[in-house]
RNA sequence: GCUCCGGUGGUGUAGCCCGGCCAAUCAUACGGGACUCUCGAUCCCGUGACCCGGGUUCAAAUCCCGGCCGGAGCACCA
C-alpha cells in the first residue's frame, strides 16, 4: 500500500492534503460521524467460514472506524442453534481471517454467552407491557398480521406475562408452543413490522453453550439490545436487514434509547462464482465437488489466502464496491488487477511448461547455461541449462508452422522443422527478429525440470507439466509462471511441486 | 398481494442530503500506439454514462410528480 512512499517524499508536504483526501474518499462520508467517537460492529453468524461477502462487512466497517479513529467490534450473532447452526471452528476462522485482513477488533462478543443479559431486558419490557407471550401458531398469527388484527394474547397483563416467561425458562413449554412478541403496531402499514418475535423456545444443543438455554432471542432482539449496550453509533449491513431498524426502533423508543445511524448495501454477485450460499457450498464439499472450505475454486477468504492473494488487494477490491443499496455484479478481474499491482514487483519468474512436448534442436553448437532475471525489476538471476532436447508446451507447438522463426526465451532462436519429427533447427544465439507477443516462448530442459501440478480456480481444474527446479525455493510465495499466470507455490518435495492458481 | 428501497460509461464507483465550480470522478474493461527476450508490467492516446416522460427554476445527475426496470422484507433464520 505504501510501497511508493519514497517517490512522493520530495513533493512531501504539499501533497499531504491531497493524499489525505484521496484516502478518505475511498469511502463516502459517514453521516454524523465525529472523529474518535465512532463505534461500529461486524456481526456474523459463524455458520461457515468468511466469504468475500462477509469480508465486505469486516473491511467496510473497519475502514470507517479507521477513518474516524473509532472502535470496531466483532460480535457473533449466534442465537440460532438449529436452522442457522453455528460451526465451532468457524468462530476461530472469522477471527483469523479478520486478523489477516488487518481488521483488529477492539472487542469480541459472543451473543450466545450473553443470553441472561437479554433476559433482563425482555423482563423489563414484559413488566412495561410492551411485550407479551403469544400462544398463536405461526399460521394463526400470520392471519392476524396480514389482516392487522391484534391477537387475543396481546393484552395479557404484566403479571401473567411474567409468570408465563418464568415457565418458559424452566422448560414447562414445548418448542413452538409459545413465543414472546414485541408490541409494535398491528395496523402498521408494513406487515413486516407488526408484533415481531423476540424470544422462542429451541430445545437444541448449542455448539458454544451446550444445553444451558432453551429460550433463545431472535436476531432482531439480541442485536437491538447489543447495539445499545455496546454504544454502536453506526451500523452498516446488508439490505436484507433493512426492516430490522423499523422493528427495533420500537424497543429503542420504549427504553428511550437513541438508534444508531444505519447504512445498507445490496447483494454482491461475483461473475466467476455465481450465487453460492454457505449451505450450498457445504453440500458440494460433502459430495466431493470441492476439496474443502479452502478449495481455490471457492469464494471463501481461506481460499483466497491459499491462492496467495494479498489482504490489501482484497480490501481495496471490497472498498471499491462502496456502500450503495443497489445490488452489484462485479468481476473478479478487478480483484486480480488490484492484486497484480502488489504482487508483480515481487513475484519471481519461472518457466512452467504445461502439457509438455519434447522437441529436439538440430545443429545446436553447444549446451549452454542461460541466465535470466528472476524479476524484470531487479538483478537477481536464475540459471537454466540450454540443451538440445527441450520441453515446450503443446499449446505453442500446435501453433507453430514449419518454417516459423521462434525465440526460446533467453536461450536461442530456432526455425521450426518437420513437425512430425518434432524438430527445431538452430538458427542463432541472437534474437533474429523475434518480437514480443509474437514468437517468444518459454521452454525447459530435462536437466532443470521438476513435475508440477497447478490447482485451478474452477472446480476440478488442474494443469500438469514441469516447472524449473529453481522454484522449489519459493514455497509459500506467489511467483509468476511466465506466459501462464501468477501462482502460489504450495508444496515442493521430492516428487514435485504443487502450485495454486492465483490469477492471470 | 402489502411495505420499503434503488436506477451515473461494458463493469464497479464519486457527485445527489446543501441545484450552478459536472460538456460528470476514479478504477477496471475495451481499442490504438511505444517499450520490455513473458500472453505480466510500464508509458502515452482514445472510445464510452446521468433509465424514460413531465414539472419547478435564470440554472437539475442533483428538487417534485408519473412511468418503466431492478432489488429487499412480509420466518418461532441470520
Amino acid at each position: 500500500m505504501t510501497s511508493s512512499v519514497k517517490k512522493g517524499e520530495i513533493e512531501g508536504i504539499e501533497e499531504t492534503g491531497k493524499i489525505e483526501k484521496i484516502k478518505k474518499r475511498k469511502l463516502p462520508e459517514l453521516p454524523n460521524a465525529e472523529e474518535g467517537k465512532v463505534v461500529m460492529r461486524f456481526a456474523p453468524n459463524p455458520n461457515g467460514p468468511p466469504t468475500l461477502g462477509s469480508a465486505r462487512g469486516m473491511v467496510v466497517n473497519d475502514e470507517y472506524t479507521k477513518i474516524y479513529k473509532g472502535k470496531m467490534i466483532i460480535r457473533f450473532d449466534d442465537t440460532d442453534p438449529r436452522i442457522k447452526r453455528p460451526m465451532l471452528e468457524a468462530y476461530r476462522w472469522y477471527l483469523e481471517d479478520a486478523e489477516w485482513l488487518n481488521v483488529k477488533p477492539h472487542k469480541v462478543i459472543y451473543a450466545s454467552k450473553r443470553i441472561p443479559l437479554y433476559y433482563r431486558y425482555i423482563k423489563k419490557l414484559l413488566e412495561m407491557e410492551k411485550a407479551y407471550p403469544c400462544f398463536c401458531s405461526r399460521e394463526e398469527f400470520k392471519k392476524y398480521r396480514d389482516s392487522g388484527i391484534e391477537c387475543p394474547h396481546r393484552n395479557t397483563s404484566a403479571e401473567q406475562s411474567l409468570e408465563v416467561w418464568e415457565r418458559m425458562l424452566s422448560g414447562e413449554y414445548e418448542e413452538g408452543e409459545v413465543v414472546i412478541r414485541i408490541k409494535t403496531d398491528m395496523k402498521h402499514k408494513d406487515p413486516a413490522i407488526r408484533d415481531w418475535v423476540a424470544f422462542r423456545i429451541v430445545k437444541s444443543d448449542h455448539p458454544l453453550v451446550g444445553d444451558r438455554y432453551i429460550v433463545y432471542p431472535t436476531l432482531d432482539f439480541e442485536s437491538a439490545i447489543e447495539d445499545h449496550i455496546l454504544g454502536i453509533t453506526h451500523i452498516i449491513r446488508g439490505k436484507d436487514l433493512i426492516d430490522s431498524e423499523r422493528r427495533q426502533r420500537y424497543i429503542y423508543n420504549y427504553f428511550g434509547w437513541k438508534y444508531p445511524v444505519t447504512k445498507h448495501w445490496g447483494r454482491v454477485k461475483i461473475h466467476e462464482f455465481g450465487k453460492l450460499s454457505t449451505s450450498e457450498i457445504r453440500k458440494r464439499i460433502e459430495s466431493g465437488e470441492y476439496e474443502g472450505w479452502d478449495d481455490p475454486a471457492l469464494p471463501t477468504i481461506r481460499a483466497f489466502r491459499r491462492r496467495g492473494f494479498k489482504a490489501e488487494a482484497i480490501r481495496e477490491f471490497l472498498l471499491s464496491l462502496g456502500v450503495g443499496e443497489n445490488d452489484v455484479a462485479v468481476s473478479l478481474k478487478n480483484l486480480y488487477a488490484e492484486n497484480r499491482k502488489l504482487v508483480d514487483k515481487e513475484a519471481n519468474r519461472y518457466f512452467f511448461v504445461w502439457n509438455p512436448i519434447e522437441v529436439k534442436i538440430e545443429g545446436l553448437p553447444e549446451k549452454v547455461k542461460v541466465k535470466m532475471q528472476k524479476n524484470p525489476e531487479n538483478d537477481e538471476l536464475r540459471e537454466l541449462y540450454g540443451d538440445e532436447s527441450i520441453l515446450v508446451t503443446e499449446d505453442d507447438w500446435n501453433r507453430f508452422k514449419e518454417g516459423d522463426i521462434v525465440r526460446l526465451k533467453g536461450f536461442c532462436t530456432v526455425r521450426v522443422g518437420d513437425k512430425k519429427d518434432r524438430k527445431l533447427e538452430f538458427l542463432s544465439w541472437e534474437m533474429k527478429g523475434a518480437k514480443k507477443g509474437k514468437n517468444i516462448v518459454h521452454w525447459l530442459s530435462w536437466h532443470d525440470s521438476i513435475v508440477c501440478v497447478v490447482v485451478g480456480d474452477k472446480p476440478m481444474l488442474k494443469w500438469g507439466g514441469f516447472v524449473e527446479k529453481n522454484a522449489v525455493h519459493d514455497v509459500g510465495k506467489v511467483v509468476q509462471f511466465e506466459r501462464f499466470a501468477f501462482c502460489k507455490i504450495e508444496i515442493a518435495g521430492e516428487d514435485g511441486i504443487r502450485a495454486i492458481y492465483t490469477h492471470p
